[in-house]
RNA sequence: CGGAGUGUAGCUCAGUUUGGCAGAGCGCUGCCUUCGGGAGGCAGAGGCCGCCGGUUCAAAUCCGGCCACUCCGACCA
């Protein structure tokens, strides 16, 4: 590839509308252009890392057995009422019509496709188990794109779907796709994190993301230092050391005016934050639902929003709503004397002669003792794991870090074979829903994902596999020597030659213009070839950031290859 | 959808308060000089000042409406 001859528009400033590294870089390293709000054209130098990207998730399918096919971007609704997603989805699914005024929508996920795909033309046990997969467009209407290409509302995504009549094989088909995962990360030569994840609306079984672990990532995983042991935030198990300690303290109904915050609380009684029991409400399915957490922890509302009642996804009472069911404003309430139901979190019901609301206006408990004072019969795991916490498996202190999410993997169970009909003959003719398993890689957000780990104050740090491109070529003052600009279009071609992947900057800029753009642009190899060394017939080799190294034009091939 | 901000040359931004010739730097074109880490000079090209309407002798500037983009929040198979 040719610098002149190409489309890599660098810029020298920092885009305005960008604020994350990732978006920055692939913008002033003329790798993406935004056309919209979260759509973005790649330019030649983004597409090849993308092909790179591909290329590496290709290898790895294939290798465990996966096939790939390529599905239709624009799906009929009649296949989403099938699986009754149409109605599910709601405004992320972009929705059209025909001239003939059917409905279609623009595809945020494959499931549906495949699964129509598999019931039509898969039949029998013996062509099982199946493991399809493609790289292709989605389209999902964010509510707000952001971050540049790490969520943008059309993206690129390499998904995979699977089919089984057991659960044996659907085990070994995960397990080999956690293993291509892993594999692919590790390619790309990137800190990353396989944790197991909340399977959402979909599914209920065994569920892991992928996550590269960066500052700007949407995401929080807590894993232990001494184990295996890592997981979503939003998932990981909260648990509470120790017992109970007994009551030493009588209960005491104490008058705190105007006291109707945690924070003012433990400054009025003069305690800690641990010794409080802070009572959030949510709506229920019947009636308003309390949940008691310890006064300085933080309520994780995804598990909150699988107890009993609790209505899906979480809602907050309303302030009025609050001091109907507790006859006070929503800073007295306490689980004392409640009609309401009361999940209590863990930790919080290992609290003895702690604080609490007396559900009457500017009063509060001290001194309330569980069973004693206020019965504590639904125990639950409900509260966000923060840094340091006891790891669920025992092995020691949780640690939080970020990450982004590039893959998840999980289970479908047979939601789409049986809602869609899917069924195959197992070996003793009778029909039977297959098991799925869906699994997916952004390959366009794992570029940024990559740009976000690996970046330096000059530019991008590519890895080898993908790089743009293997070496970039600098030609030094070429139109001042008839040498230096035949020797670098020698190394060029013996390059294309020999199968390596070359850029060439044969601009007429001037050196330090040429510099700065191959640091921008980050291909770690890099050949120099300038007057300077022409005199004694050498060129320059550099990696990245390294020692410079004086090599013979001819060995250019052979230096890149070791 | 709630809150905040920004829209002026390809990019980054002045100019808007107080209405009066459309500006700078970078980039781009040509010439000269320079030449191993984003050089310098001269001459140029490039504008629907986001859009629509209003006020005014006169609007980038004031008023009203709309749109787009960015950020925070809510949301996110």
């Amino acid at each position: 590839m040719r610098f002149s001859q190409s489309l890599i528009p660098t810029l020298r400033e920092p885009p305005a509308n960008a604020e994350i590294p990732s978006h920055i870089l692939l913008l002033r390293a003329g790798m993406i252009r935004q056309l919209a709000s979260g759509l973005f054209t790649w330019l030649p130098l983004g597409v090849r890392v993308l092909q790179k990207i591909e290329r590496i998730v290709r290898q790895e399918l294939t290798k465990r057995g996966a096939c790939e096919i390529l599905m239709p971007f624009v799906q009929p609704a009649e296949l989403w009422r099938e699986s009754e997603r149409w109605d599910a989805m709601g405004p992320d699914l972009a929705r059209l019509a025909d001239r003939h005024k059917n409905e279609y929508c623009l595809s945020p996920t494959h499931e549906e496709v495949v699964t129509d795909l598999f019931r039509n033309n898969i039949s029998s046990y013996r062509q099982l188990p199946c493991n399809l997969f493609q790289i292709n467009t989605k389209f999902r209407d964010e509510i707000r794109p952001r971050f540049g290409v790490l969520r943008s509302r059309e993206f690129i995504m390499k998904d995979a779907y699977s089919f089984h009549l057991d659960e044996e094989t659907f085990n070994e088909t995960y397990r080999a796709m956690y293993d291509a995962y892993s594999a692919v990360l590790e390619r790309l030569d990137l800190e990353y994190r396989a944790v197991q994840a909340d399977p959402g609306l979909i599914g209920d079984g065994e569920s892991h993301e992928f996550h590269v672990l960066a500052q700007v990532g949407e995401d929080a995983l807590a894993f232990s230092e001494n184990s295996s042991y890592a997981a979503n935030v939003e998932r990981a198990e909260a648990i509470a050391v120790g017992a109970r300690p007994d009551p030493s303290h009588q209960l005491e109904k104490v008058s705190t005016p105007g006291i109707a915050s945690i924070d003012s609380l433990v400054q009025f009684l003069g305690i800690e934050r641990d010794q409080v029991a802070k009572t959030i409400v949510a709506r229920g399915a019947n009636s308003p639902i309390a949940l008691v957490l310890r006064g300085d922890h933080e309520l994780n509302e995804l598990k909150a929003a699988r107890l009993p009642d609790v209505l899906q996804p979480l809602q907050f009472a309303s302030d009025a709503e609050i001091e109907r069911a507790f006859n006070c404003r929503p800073g007295s309430i306490g689980p004392v004397g409640t009609e309401v139901p009361v999940y209590v979190d863990r930790a919080a019901a290992n609290l003895s002669d702690f604080a609490c609301g007396a559900n009457e206006n500017d009063f509060h408990y001290t001194g309330v003792n569980w069973e004693r004072d206020v019965a504590c019969d639904r125990v639950v795991d409900i509260r966000r794991v923060r840094e340091g916490d006891p790891a669920p498996d025992g092995s020691g202190p949780l640690s939080i870090v970020r990450g982004i999410e590039v893959g998840h993997i999980f289970q479908l169970g047979t939601k789409y074979s049986k809602s869609m009909q899917a069924s195959v003959l197992d070996s003793d003719g009778k029909n039977t829903y297959p098991l799925m398993g869906c699994y997916g890689i952004g390959i366009t957000r794992l570029a940024a994902a990559i740009v976000e780990q690996r970046h330096d104050d000059i530019g991008i740090d590519w890895p080898i596999e993908a790089a743009p491109a293997t070496v970039h070529i600098i030609s030094l003052n070429a139109e001042r020597s008839e040498l230096v600009q035949q020797t670098a279009e020698k190394v060029y071609d013996e390059c294309l030659g020999a199968g390596v992947d070359a850029i060439y900057d044969d601009r007429s800029e001037r050196p330090g213009v040429k510099f700065a753009d191959a640091d921008l642009i980050g291909i770690p190899h890099r050949i120099m070839i300038g007057e300077r060394g022409m005199q004694r017939n050498q060129v320059e080799y550099r990696f990245r950031r390294g020692e410079i190294e004086a090599i013979a034009p001819s060995s250019v091939v052979e230096r890149l290859r070791s």
